[in-house]
DNA sequence: GGAATACTTGACTATTTTAGTCAAGTTTAT
DNA sequence: ATAAACTTGACTAAAATAGTCAAGTATTCC
């Protein structure tokens, strides 16, 4: 069970942009200098965050990206949404009533894979973008 | 973040295996028919569960693998960890003092990912064989 | 002893996913 | 006008996954 780079480059994007929150624009350029993520790679990610109003584009010169909601409002489950970054333990389709060999019973894992899912996800329903600048604001001192 | 099939698979045969636990071998054959596992594989799977000491083998006619210790005893954590199915969440190498970007201080998401990281094997540890059985068995009543 | 069953090992491969790159635009501030 | 920066879609190399395949060894039962 791994996280892949572009759950791990969204949240870290975002952490970056959120300190400057109201600020003014962040330009992708500079977070990618920054964080050393590949601006193409950056492009795409950020494409999906505006679809899903994470973020707001603004064009031009001195354009970039800022919040389109509170850095509070922003859960970690949001922003794996809008990158398709998804928890999936379950091998069978959860409303379906067949398990995963094809029988017609739910396997004997089933439900621990169940729980297993909500337990990760419960962990991205609580943290939130602003806590994710907190502490690393704290870490400074 | 996705559950491989190995790991899933090394669970779904060792609960199946659980259930026949002390009262006779069980053939990797029997397992596969009845879990919908490919039988290579699995014979894949359980030289590693073999090696880690979590199973035993029986050879011959009659043969197959029992359990090497209590069901109470083999947590998940074991089990991932003797078919390297492994919970990674981090980019960098954990002891080290280099971010994942190749700079010299963590990520601002470096705890954010240790946090999950713990979360994750916290459910592991607590979870053990047994109680996948018996909640099974539960099931049926 | 011979056949059948079942474990044992190692190498090999097709498919899928990941992690990007590349190219050709459009928009807007200065 | 021009440069900075967003926008979109297609493409691809590399890695990981999920197996398969082949050849062999050990043991029990008849
Ligand atoms: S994972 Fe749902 S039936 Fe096996
Ligand atoms: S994940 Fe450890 S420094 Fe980024």
């Amino acid at each position: 069970m791994k996280l892949t780079s572009k759950g791990r480059y969204a949240v870290m994007a975002l952490a970056d942009l959120a300190r400057f929150d109201n600020i003014s624009p962040v330009s992708l350029r500079d977070i990618s200098l920054r964080q050393g993520i590949s601006l193409d790679y950056l492009e795409q990610i950020f494409s999906k965050l505006r679809k899903k109003e994470i973020v707001q584009s603004v064009r031009g010169t001195q354009g970039g990206y800022i919040l389109n909601r509170k850095a509070r409002e922003i859960k970690l489950t949001n922003i794996f949404d809008a990158v398709d970054e998804k928890v999936k333990t379950l091998q069978c389709k959860k409303e379906s009533k067949k398990g995963c060999n094809g029988k017609s019973t739910k396997c004997l894992t089933h439900n621990l894979w169940d729980e297993l899912e909500n337990h990760i996800n419960n962990f991205f329903d609580k943290k939130s973008l602003d806590d994710l600048v907190k502490s690393n604001f704290e870490r400074k001192f």
